[in-house]
DNA sequence: CTGAAAGCGCTTACAG
DNA sequence: CTGAAAGCGCTTACAG
């Protein structure tokens, strides 16, 4: 490809200053209309583009956006990114995105690294509900900030995600219904945010509706923390049913209760929670809670837009309804 | 937080001018002793972190690589970036992300983002076979390029990916002697070079182990595919073996023949392709071919340092051969 | 070995 | 409305 055109270029083919051919272009100062046209009509012949880096250099910003996630490979972060992405992209924003393995140390060199590279905002899912307020503290005050799924404090910045109370009742309720009266939780810990306060709303939902707790095992949101609670409630008292912290978990735990001779709904009813693709074509087919993904991806783009376009509301924590989704997993036995 | 230290201050506290804090810095020229000692430890002392961007307008380069796939929703694709992410980590580089959602157009326009970024180099998976061409070659000639997974021309840039033929071979083999003579195929269509050189393989590999065609279906690499493609086999004379292009389209062939009536492995053989982790969870564990991942994003990643370092040596074409794991999904009648 | 100067490409006060 | 100049923070010939 040839020499990117400069505006220097364009400015000598349109028979002007530099300073008049940025304007003219910018369209946010004062040029008379012959100019413009002349300039606008140069540009686009020579297939003029603005360099974001030498714009960023005097600007300061650079229409860029941070995202970070703990695991990419988790289906449900893959489709926030998805869809954030696509929204940002209409509004004229790129998406950065990095993985921080939900490790503190990384997730603050991503943020560093934002940082310095003057990203405008950053939507971020904190690794760790308290330990990753002092990486978001430690960023820039001129940088946008969100924090999407998961919370490391609701005054650090705005917050979006889903309403966990709903959606531990919308679980219960159904289990109830469908015969259970005795449940275990197997869920994330609570060094996020998430893993804490579904285990809470899980037990206010158990005494809303009436349900015997038999069990509750904490772990990650992925497939092993499943696996190992079918390990463990396969060697004990089974309940009438099991409740997930997410549709990952729920996949490892069906999985091995099924190799532990355990069959999902026939001995033993599950949940999800996500409403990931996946939990459709699974066999079972997952009852599940479906978050609202397009919903909180934008609320999440326009709270930063706003943020970064000098907003100074008070900071939001702003909680999207999930619906639930009925499967195979908590058919009537 | 304070505002940032440019060089201006590391320079004006180590009392020498910033050229020679900048070259002190850098290590690359001729300092004394003395003064590089000093230059650091002012450095480090004010936390001097030099400014991505305004070396990036200076040099032309930004330490950061681009990565485009076709949908980062597919964990293959989100595997393949993770550990991308991490090597490229290692040597110094940031991860720039962007989805093309399969579409030439909306990778023309990452591409040509990239290019204004002035990314050192891009990972791309192409999204068309044939199309994909042009926009690759419209990239400026001085951004280091690799092909990862599918391919727009092996002569346009070094490209990395398994070796469809032997995976093709390891699949067929073993369905053989399972005792599978019938076999159908779901993949994608040739609009991927993925989609393309399966099939070819796949009827190479048919010659070799004598298995009789029965069938071929064409969609994309996804669980809908996999989903249309068992309603239609499922309508017709069921073969002893389906060898599905992929992990998500085995998953969506599977949930769908289940529900038609039709169980695996008990009515029907069926195997999947890529080794993502859910393929070992899934109802029933799928027989899969396992991409080596961390081999082909590491050849991926050096040969792209290799070229961003200036490497003329050929265009290359490398082939990684992957493993056969054997799950529930053709376990013998 | 070190400093003064130029320049990467842009935007925006400052004059006129 | 327009132009000349300064400056964002850095690196690297060019002199010495």
């Amino acid at each position: 490809m040839s020499q990117p055109v400069t505006l220097h270029d364009v400015a000598a083919a349109a028979e002007v200053s530099v300073a008049t051919a940025s304007r003219a272009l910018s369209g946010k100062n004062r040029v008379s209309r012959e100019t413009v046209a002349k300039v606008q009509a140069v540009a686009a012949e020579l297939g003029y583009r603005v360099d974001p880096i030498a714009r960023a250099l005097r600007e300061g910003s650079t229409r860029i956006i941070g995202m970070i996630v703990p695991v990419i490979g988790n289906p449900y972060f893959a489709q926030l990114v998805d869809v954030a992405e696509e929204q940002l992209q209409r509004r004229g924003f790129e998406l950065l995105l990095a993985d921080s393995h939900g490790r503190i140390d990384e997730e603050l060199r991503r943020l560093t690294v934002f940082g310095e590279r003057k990203v405008d905002g950053i939507i971020i899912v904190p690794s760790d509900r308290s330990a990753s307020a002092g990486a978001l503290r430690s960023i820039r005050s001129n940088i946008a900030l969100v924090q999407i799924d998961r919370s490391a404090g609701v005054s650090l910045a705005d917050f979006v995600g889903v309403d966990n109370d709903v959606a531990m009742l919308l679980l219960l309720e159904h289990l109830w219904e469908r015969g259970a009266r005795s449940v275990a939780f197997v869920g994330a810990d609570d060094v996020t945010s998430s893993g804490l306060e579904r285990v809470d709303a899980f037990h206010r939902a158990l005494e809303r509706t009436g349900l015997t707790l038999v069990g509750q095992i904490r772990g990650q949101f992925d497939t092993n923390t499943g696996i190992a609670a079918a390990d463990e409630i396969a060697d004990g008292q089974l309940p009438d049913a099991i409740v997930a912290g997410s549709d990952l978990i729920a996949f490892g735990l069906i999985s091995r209760l099924r190799k532990r001779g355990i069959r999902v709904p026939d001995d033993v009813l599950v949940t999800g929670f996500d409403g990931t693709t996946l939990s459709q074509i699974f066999t079972p087919s997952l009852t599940t809670v479906v978050q609202p993904i397009e919903g909180i991806a934008a609320d999440a783009v326009s709270f930063l837009i706003g943020r970064i376009e000098g907003s100074d509301a008070p900071v939001r924590n702003s909680r999207l309804t999930p619906t639930l989704r009925v499967g195979e997993s908590t058919e009537a036995r």
